[in-house]
Order: C-alpha cells, then structure tokens, then sequence
DNA sequence: TTTTGTCTGTTCTTATTTGGAACTTTGCGC
DNA sequence: GCGCAAAGTTCCAAATAAGAACAGACAAAA
C-alpha cells in the first residue's frame, strides 16, 4: 500500500500520520515547540538533508500546521511558525519526549 | 544523516523517534492498542507489506515495546502483545487520533 | 569593486528502503 | 494426498533518501 492512500482511510490515527507520520517532520515540529523557526535551524538541528527539510515544510504548510511567513522579501526569508492546529499536536510530542527520557538513556562513558 | 544515528542524540524526542518514528511502526501500535496481536491481522490491517510488518515487528520488540509469545509451537505461532513500556505510548496516539479526528474528516460524496 | 558569507531552496547522482508478488515451512481438515 | 492457513523470507523493480554541489539575492568586509 502507498503512503498517500493513507489520507482517506477510515482511521484518524492513520489520517493524522499521512501528515506528520515519519521521523523528519515530528523532528521538525519539534524543533517547532522549542522555538525554532526557519529552515536553516531545521536543517542543523535535526541533520536532516535540506531536500528533506523543503519537503516536510511544504507539507506542513499545506496541511495548515505550520504557516510560513516572510520577515524579509528581497532576499526572501521566512519563519516557519505553529498554527493553532500544529500546537494541538504539542502533548504527542510531550509523550516520546517523556518516554525517551524514562526508557531510552543517552549511553556515555564514564560521564559521572 | 542516517535514521540509525538518532539513537543515540541528545534529544529524547529523537531517541524515540528512532524506535516508533514512522509510518507503519506507529500503525502496528495502534492496531496493539484496539486489541490486534497476530502478524496477519497487523498485515491486512494496515495495509503494510509482510517484509515492512515483519521488520517492524522485530524492531518494536528488541526496544521492549512488544513481547512476542508463543501460542502454538510446531508450527510456530506467536502474538505480539504490548508490554508497561509499550502501553505508556498509548497517550500519543490518543492525541494523533484526536487531532485526526479534528482536522482530517474523510471526504466522503453524499453519504448523508 | 571584488570577495566572502548568509539564507532558502533546487538539482544531481548514488545508495537505501519500500512495494508487490511469489515461495517456504509446518501443520490442519477433508 | 489436496487445498488452505499462518508467519515469515526472498526476489526484483520502483520510490525515496543521502550527500554534495549549485543558484539566486542580497549584506558586509576588504
């Protein structure tokens, strides 16, 4: 089955997915409720390629949970920034982020 | 930068992305969550191919989110049941699926 | 004024992952 | 024995991602 079939189907978990569904766009919103908000700090900050970056940032733009606007023309720039309907996703964020915390420990050694 | 190097970021966000960050990962949980336990049922229900459904499967157990239990040996038979750890995923989907729910109604023509 | 740097992308080629279908193994019921 | 089921595995073609370079439009420095 393809990705974009996904959109239509009948679970809303599964619609919700075909949006935000893979591991570079929940990086990106993210970075989103930490503060960041343009393309260049999307890119540092989760490593993902710039040709990933583009992608997921048009996708989100289109599905109204980020909105780009310009704080410059000539050159253009822009922030990305959360929409009301991209902040509702905050507490699934909050929930891998808790989890990470509680089950995934950075391995180091001999940090103590 | 390759999917593999989040396990070990800073970010607890990213580490758990590194585990459930995509598509079909986060799918087959949800199946768990309504209840499904058979590598079948997770195929024919999300629509993921077996060799996605199995890679996946193995994944989510080696992180400690599935458990997979024998209930027939010869031939060999397994459900694959959630485990404290898995389960504490739960809330994130409940909001994908809220936010799904919300914001993605299934364009349908003229069923009312 | 030439050079260097920044920001937001796009393009290109190669490598990896996925999709789709067939095949395997180990039985069961007829 | 014959067809069927479950849980994978294997194979090849197609789609996606990685990595790096390139581009356009400026600003600031030399």
């Amino acid at each position: 089955m393809k990705w974009t079939d996904l959109d239509e189907n009948w679970c809303p978990v599964a619609r919700t997915l075909s949006v935000v569904g893979d591991r570079w766009t929940l990086l990106i919103l993210r970075d989103c409720f930490l503060g960041k908000s343009r393309f260049g700090e999307f890119a540092a900050s989760t490593g993902a390629t710039r040709h990933i970056v583009a992608s997921r940032l048009k996708r989100l733009v289109d599905a109204g949970i980020l909105t780009k606007v310009a704080y410059s023309r000539r050159p253009a720039r822009f922030d990305y920034q959360l929409t009301d309907k991209g902040r509702e996703l905050s507490p699934a964020l909050g929930v891998f982020r808790d989890w990470g915390k509680a089950h995934l420990p950075v391995r180091r050694r001999a940090l103590s």
